[in-house]
RNA sequence: GGCUGGAUGGCAGAGUGGCUAUGCAGCGGAUUGCAAAUCCGUGUACCUCGGUUCGACUCCGGGUCCAGCCUCCA
């Protein structure tokens, strides 16, 4: 099945849909604004791990694994790290290693792959202050009487082109107390002059340490270069991170930044962002004794990544009655690895809608419904008994889930896995089903229904099917 | 106040100028000892007011409501 490829992703830079082209095809270049490591990841934090999986995914599926560089960085220097740090009476780089410990199990259990290159802002920092020279040179910062550079703001054209605001809004919306030290109020800081007692670096303008936003305008740059294709982050960043990174990478190298720019959407409880400062939200490792990983993922990856998402357990039960719905449709089959070869795949009009919807904005809620149908097919050929049919049918459900990172694990495996604690183990569930099977042949209706209802109130479900009788933890 | 984006059936959530989203839930049937799973069939929509059009949920304009950014935030 020949298929070629077309992609087009939502540009927040010109605010509509643009067909994708790489700078080098053989070189595709992603670079995704990361954690904050001071605290647990949440379910937003979540949402960017799988949503920039998934692109990064598609990516190589579309231009090849050796092609595409994907970074994501990790923030592990900042106000809130030191603050938190001092509470604990620790080290912080005692804090943040333990939380990005934290986050990378996370992003396993999600079956986030791992990016190419994941910098730190400490160990960046010669990269940083290069940076921050070279903009004093060129005439966009300048040092303060305080000890802290910043950017001046006003000598760079087109500020505001990404969040489309103009600086002139801004100061009139100006709500912060300025800055003595700050030549105009939207100037931002690139180095922050150390107090006593916080950590710091040394620098031609004194110890301290470096502004947010230079961290990463540093970092991607030396990791992709001047110029490279896609940028990415949660919507909060477009104003005034991702503005700020594009006014110090321009300033600093003289040519465009980035290509493309990619916002997700956030993760909304009762209707309001989820956040850590409004204390609203739910940590990964938290929601994950509830649910399985990939049941958050596929719950992530029913709406669009640019929409709002709302999570509450419902949306989590339905995403989960869904997602078994599809491992049930896999069950029982013996897919053929040769199956999954491109050419073998089927049905060739549904495989081929999931890449189309895919190469429209990576509409993994319209690619899922593909999967859904593809599942529909491989239960209709189950029911009429052309099992080799069907097991072609999952096997295209496998690898077209594999590019949503879904569907990967043994179908038994996932079926039976559910929450088991201080439940009845496999085999005491294997044993009552033999019972029952010995009361069924008795025709014991009111003993097998029994055993059954005793198993329900466990949480295990019973399938009598051809084949004797299946279970699985609900 | 300025700037973004959104309003779809019982719930969630895509999409389209005229033709089935999909999932969960509902209803009828097949199957089953009864169920479950599965299959077949089926109902319920496009915030409001104008406009363009043979025809708009889909395009344009006004309104209402909601969310986000303008302060740290994925």
């Amino acid at each position: 099945m020949a298929y070629q490829h077309d992609l087009k992703v939502h540009n927040n830079l010109s605010k509509q849909k643009e067909r994708f082209v790489p700078i080098d095809p053989a070189r595709v270049r992603m670079y995704v604004c990361g954690m904050t490591v001071y605290d647990y990841c949440h379910i937003g934090h979540a949402r960017v791990l799988v949503v920039f999986d998934v692109i990064n995914r598609y990516l190589r599926h579309i231009y090849g694994d050796e092609a595409v560089t994907y970074v994501r960085n990790i923030t592990d220097i900042d106000d809130k790290i030191i603050a938190r740090a001092n509470d604990n009476k620790e080290d912080f780089t005692a804090l943040t290693g333990r939380f990005i410990k934290a986050m990378h199990e996370d992003a396993d259990a999600l079956g986030v792959q791992r990016p190419d290159l994941e910098p730190r802002a400490t160990l960046h920092m010669p990269e940083i202050i290069a940076m921050i020279e070279k903009l004093i040179a060129h005439g966009y910062a300048y040092a303060a009487s305080n000890g802290d550079v910043y950017y001046d703001v006003s000598k760079f054209e087109g500020y505001g082109k990404l969040s489309g605001k103009n600086p002139e809004d801004l100061r009139a919306g100006e709500r912060v107390a300025v800055d003595e030290a700050k030549a105009d109020p939207l100037d931002f800081v690139l180095w922050k002059a150390a107090k006593p007692g916080e950590p710091y670096w040394e620098s031609p303008w004194g110890n301290g340490r470096p502004g947010w936003h230079i961290e990463c305008s540093a970092m991607s740059t030396q990791a992709l270069g001047d110029h490279f294709d896609i940028h990415g982050g949660g919507l909060d960043l477009q104003f005034p991170h991702h503005e700020n990174e594009i006014a110090q990478s321009e300033g600093a190298c003289g040519c465009t930044f980035v290509n493309y720019w990619l916002h997700n959407g956030f993760v909304r409880v009762d209707n309001e962002k989820m956040s850590k400062s409004l204390g609203n939200f739910f940590t990964i490792r938290e929601v994950m004794k509830k649910y399985d990983p990939e049941v958050i993922r596929y719950f992530i990856l029913t709406s669009h990544y640019r929409s709002p998402l709302n999570y509450s357990d419902q949306h989590l039960d339905g995403a989960k009655n869904a997602l078994t719905s599809l491992y049930t449709a896999l069950r029982d089959l013996e897919i053929k690895e040769e199956y999954s070869a491109e050419e073998f795949l089927t049905p060739a009009t549904n495989v081929m809608q999931f890449w189309k919807v895919m190469d429209d904005d990576f509409n993994t809620s319209e690619a899922i419904a593909e999967l859904h149908k593809i599942a529909g097919e491989v239960n209709r050929l189950k029911s009429t008994g052309e099992l080799v049919k069907a097991a072609h049918c999952a096997a295209s459900l496998k690898v077209l889930g594999s590019l949503l990172g879904l569907l990967q694990r043994e179908p038994e495996v996932f079926l039976k896995g559910g929450s088991s604690e201080g439940g009845l183990d496999d085999t005491a569930i294997e044993a009552l089903i033999e019972a029952r099977l010995q009361a069924r042949q008795d025709k014991n209706w009111a003993e097998s229904d029994r055993i059954r209802d005793e198993l329900k109130a466990q949480g295990i479900v019973l399938e009598d099917g051809p084949q004797g009788t299946t279970w699985r933890r609900d």
